[in-house]
DNA sequence: TTGAAAGCGCTAACAA
DNA sequence: TTGTTAGCGCTTTCAA
C-alpha cells in the first residue's frame, strides 16, 4: 500500500510549516491565516490526495468520534432499525459505530465494553443491557458517555429512552378486553430485562383495573424473548389446563412461537384462541394471520438516543432527561377474533 | 471520565522503563525478559486497570485492527447472516469491523470508502459492490487488502465469495422443468449488479439447454432486488399477455413482490401461477404459501471473506483464489405446483 | 499571521 | 535482559 501523504509532505510541498497546514485544513482554525495560504495549501492538498489520519489527530485530542452500538444481535430484526435510527444523526455529525453482539451474554457483554474501551470510543449506546448490569452502570460512573435505548438498566442513572411499555401493554389488553376476551393469558417476557418486566407489571396492573380473573396459571415467564421460548410457554398454558380465549405475548417472537404451538395442538388462530404481540418487527403482515401488536418507534429509539448521546459528549454539563418515552401504537391485524364475553 | 493508566504510569510504579513494561505486556516480546518482572509488571499492571490505547499502538504500527465491512443495509435480512459470518472470525482474531450501510449508492459508496480509509482499517470487506465499481479497484490496487462477497466486481483481481449462482439457477429451473413447466418467466435482478447479470445468464442457457420457449417479454429485468420491483415487473409480465406458468425470480424480495401482485390480479400461487426466489432469507418458511427457493450459505459467505482477508492482511503473499464459490441448495415449499407438461 | 516545540501513548531499533 | 532514543501524524500552546 502506498504511503499516504501527510501533513509533512504538504507543508514540504508548500514551503510552509505542518502547524499551518493543519491550521490551514481545520475549519475552526482556518480563520487566523491569509485567505491566499489556506487557498494555496487545501488546494495541494487536494492534488496529492491527502487524507488525514484520524489516528493521530485522536491521540492527541482525546476523541476518537466514534461509539459503541451495543445490540444483542443484528439478526434479531428489531434491531436493524435501531441501529439504521442511530446512525442517521451519529454519521452526519462525523461519527463512526462499532457495532458489537452480546449475544445476551453477560460474558461477552463485558469483554465487548473492555474491546471498545481499548478502542477509546467517546460513548455507548446500549440496546442491550440486562436490568441488573453493574459492570456498565460502572463504567459510566467512570465517566464514560452512555446511553440505553429500548432496554434500560435498574438503580442507575444512565439516560435511556425507551418506548411506552405500561401504556402499550395496556392499550393491547383492553383491546383485547373490548372484543370480548375475559380470560386472557400472558406470555411474560424475562425478567431480568427491563421490557420484560414492565410489561408484566403493566399486565397484572391493566388486569385489575379490568376486574379480569387472573389465575397464576395464566401467567407464564419466559427465560428469552424468542420462537422457541414462546412456543414451550404455550405448550405449559395449554397444559395447565386454565382456560383462557387470548393470550398477550409480550413481544412478537414470542407470539410467533405461539403461533406455531397451538397449530401443533390442533388449534386456530384467531379462530380459537387470539394473539397478540409486541414491537412490531418487520414481516409480520405477511405471516398469517396477521399479527395484532403494538408498533414501538425503533428509528426513532435510535435516532433519539444517539440525539442524546451526542449532547452528553459534546457537552458534559447538558441537562439530559433521565428516561425519554416514545409513543407506541396499535396495529390491528388479523390474530384477534371478537367474541361475547363469556 | 478519570485518567487511563498508560505504560509510563505503570513504570513509574514498577520502577522500571516503559519500554520494558511495554516488553512485559506484549505476548511475543515478553520471552525476552525475567520472568519475575514479568510478573510483576502484569501485576501491577492489572492492579492499576491497565488497558492499552489501541489508537497509540496503531499509530506506531499501522496497523489498527479494524476492518471495514461494507453492506448494502442492515435492514436487508440477507446481509446480518453474512456479517456474523464475518466476525465470528474477525473477533477471535482481534479484529473490530466497522459496517457502513451504502443504501446502493455510488457517492454514498464513495464517502465510506473514505471514512473507512480515514479510520485507517486493515482492509475491507465489500458485500455490496457494484458490478463496475472503479472506485473500489482503485482502492484495492493502492494496496488495501480487499474482498468481496456475495457479489463481485468485473474486470478486477479482487478477490471474492460468491454463491453458486450458475449452478442455483440451473437447479431451479430444472427443478421447475421435472414439475411440468414449460412456459417459465423469469425476474431478473439489476444489470449492474453480478448477481443480476449471472442469474439472467444461466437462465437463459438453461433455458436453451431444456429447449424452452423464451420470448423477450418472458424475461424482464428489475431496478432493484426488493418488493417494489418484484411487484412492478410481475404486473409487467402480467400485462405483456405472454403465456407462463412459473415465474423464476432473481432473488426472495423479488419473489415476495410477485405473491403480491399476483393476489392483487386475483391469481393464486401455486394454483394459478408457481413462483421461486433465491438467497433463502429468514421468515420464508412462515409467509404462505412457502417460497421454494436456493438457499445460499450466508454465514459461511461472511465467515470465508473474512479468512480471506486476514490472510490477505497477514501474509501479502499468500496465494487467495480470486474467487471462491460456495454450493446451494433447492428448498422446497409450497409455491411451486406439479402439471401436466403443457 | 506564522513558526517552533512539545507531546498524546505506544513500539522498536539500537546500545549497553 | 533492560534502557535509551526516536518517531508514528497530528494538535496546540507559546513565541515571534
Amino acid at each position: 500500500m502506498n504511503k499516504p501523504v501527510t501533513l509533512k509532505d504538504i507543508a514540504r510541498e508548500t514551503g510552509v510549516h505542518v502547524s499551518t497546514v493543519s491550521r490551514a485544513l481545520d475549519p475552526n482554525a482556518r480563520t487566523s491565516l491569509t485567505r491566499e495560504v489556506v487557498e494555496r495549501i487545501r488546494s495541494t492538498a487536494e492534488r496529492m490526495g491527502y487524507r488525514p489520519n484520524r489516528l493521530a489527530s485522536s491521540l492527541r485530542t482525546k476523541r476518537t468520534m466514534s461509539i459503541g452500538l451495543m445490540i444483542p444481535d443484528i439478526e434479531n430484526t428489531l434491531f436493524p432499525p435501531i441501529v439504521r435510527g442511530a446512525e442517521s444523526v451519529l454519521e452526519p455529525a462525523g461519527y463512526t459505530s462499532i457495532i458489537v453482539n452480546t449475544d445476551s451474554d453477560r460474558k461477552r457483554e463485558a469483554k465487548l465494553v473492555d474491546v471498545l474501551l481499548e478502542r477509546g470510543v467517546d460513548g455507548i449506546i446500549h440496546a442491550a443491557p440486562y436490568l441488573s448490569d453493574p459492570r456498565m452502570i460502572e463504567v459510566a460512573r467512570r465517566g464514560l458517555p452512555m446511553v440505553t435505548v429500548n432496554r434500560q438498566i435498574e438503580n442507575s442513572e444512565i439516560p435511556s429512552v425507551v418506548n411506552d411499555d405500561p401504556g402499550g401493554i395496556a392499550m393491547m389488553l383492553r383491546y383485547l378486553h373490548e372484543h370480548g376476551h375475559r380470560h386472557i393469558a400472558h406470555i411474560a417476557g424475562p425478567k431480568n430485562l427491563s421490557t420484560g418486566r414492565a410489561r408484566i407489571e403493566a399486565f397484572k396492573a391493566t388486569a385489575k383495573e379490568l376486574h379480569l380473573d387472573l389465575p397464576d396459571e395464566a401467567l407464564v415467564v419466559s427465560n428469552y424473548f424468542d420462537e422457541q421460548e414462546g412456543r414451550r410457554c404455550t405448550r405449559q398454558l395449554l397444559e395447565s389446563g386454565t382456560e383462557f380465549t387470548a393470550i398477550l405475548c409480550a413481544n412478537d417472537r414470542l407470539a410467533l412461537g405461539a403461533f406455531d404451538a397451538l397449530r401443533q395442538h390442533g388449534l386456530s388462530c384467531p379462530d380459537d384462541i387470539s394473539v397478540t404481540g409486541y414491537n412490531g418487527i418487520p414481516f409480520l403482515d405477511l405471516i398469517p394471520p396477521g399479527l395484532t401488536t403494538i408498533q414501538i418507534p425503533q428509528f426513532d429509539i435510535g435516532r433519539i438516543g444517539a440525539e442524546l448521546l451526542i449532547k452528553m459528549m459534546t457537552d458534559p454539563d447538558a441537562t439530559i432527561p433521565r428516561t425519554t418515552i416514545l409513543p407506541v401504537k396499535l396495529v390491528e391485524r388479523g390474530s384477534v377474533k371478537r367474541i361475547d364475553p363469556a
